[in-house]
DNA sequence: TAAATTTACTTCCTTTAAGTAACTAAAACA
DNA sequence: TGTTTTAGTTACTTAAAGGAAGTAAATTTA
């Protein structure tokens, strides 16, 4: 009744609800009780770090990128973090490593089908920021 | 030509070639450069971390929170870090602070409508975590 | 009247993570 | 023999995160 002359705010309400319905279904209950466990951090959480998502935007870029060439593209990296970060999202399944027994050693890293899949979530969240700031 | 009989893998192709694309249009150029800004990264390792996930979930899943309701929900976050990430999540406009000069003061929390569509984009990311880790 | 209560924070201190710089292995080459 | 190259380590410093206890302010309770 409320909102017959503003169909504005009948959307922003939609929207609400539409959300908590969706945390509904994936928590179980209404969230006015802690959670244990929460599948949006536990993902999010994990590769949304500065370096991390540089590195996943190099990756997406190119078909695959050497140790070397990330730490010259992703800037001002460490060689420390790199190898750390690059370590988590492989076991994370976001990207392979493969080692090729030269001398000096090369490494290719590549985006898994499942990196590739996070990195097209991520540049919709970027497009939406994009869209929002213009507004 | 040589993914003809093999329509699944034409389909990652294409999924890089438009990964690829909308990279281009977001920096402007092919990332074989390192870049000074990325909006993506802006954006999500500001609000990201664990603490403003869980904060704004909790915000999408009542009207209203109080600090204290907050911290109830919130599992083990401190008071400190509520303090720190309310405060930054209020600058970045994901929620609004109103203060009641009560005895004692009240203080309620309410996601922006700026908020709401963040947590939109967040449960999207989760709802395709949940499918990628069913397959 | 003095102590207790409630809420939304601060302040101080400890622990963890991030960052820096120098070092390593391994073979080829000058 | 010494130098080069690559993909990392290791040891150390600095910055950030986290935890525990304290604070203000007025009303309620003993």
């Amino acid at each position: 009744m409320k909102n017959l002359n503003n169909p504005e705010e009948t959307n922003v309400d939609n929207q609400v609800v539409r959300v908590k319905n969706k945390l509904k279904i994936i928590f179980n209950h209404d969230l006015n009780l802690p959670v244990e466990t929460c599948p949006i951090k536990d993902i999010l959480s994990a590769a949304s770090d500065k370096w991390s998502i540089l590195i996943i935007l190099f990756l997406g870029g190119n078909e695959v990128l050497r140790f070397g060439e990330l730490k010259n593209l992703v800037n001002g990296i460490s060689s420390k973090i790199l190898t750390e970060r690059l370590k988590r999202l492989e076991r994370d399944g976001y990207l392979t490593r493969k080692l090729y027994a030269e001398v000096p050693v090369r490494v290719e890293y590549k985006l898994t089908k499942f990196g590739v899949s996070y990195l097209e979530k991520l540049l919709a969240i970027s497009e939406w920021a994009q869209d929002e700031m213009n507004i």
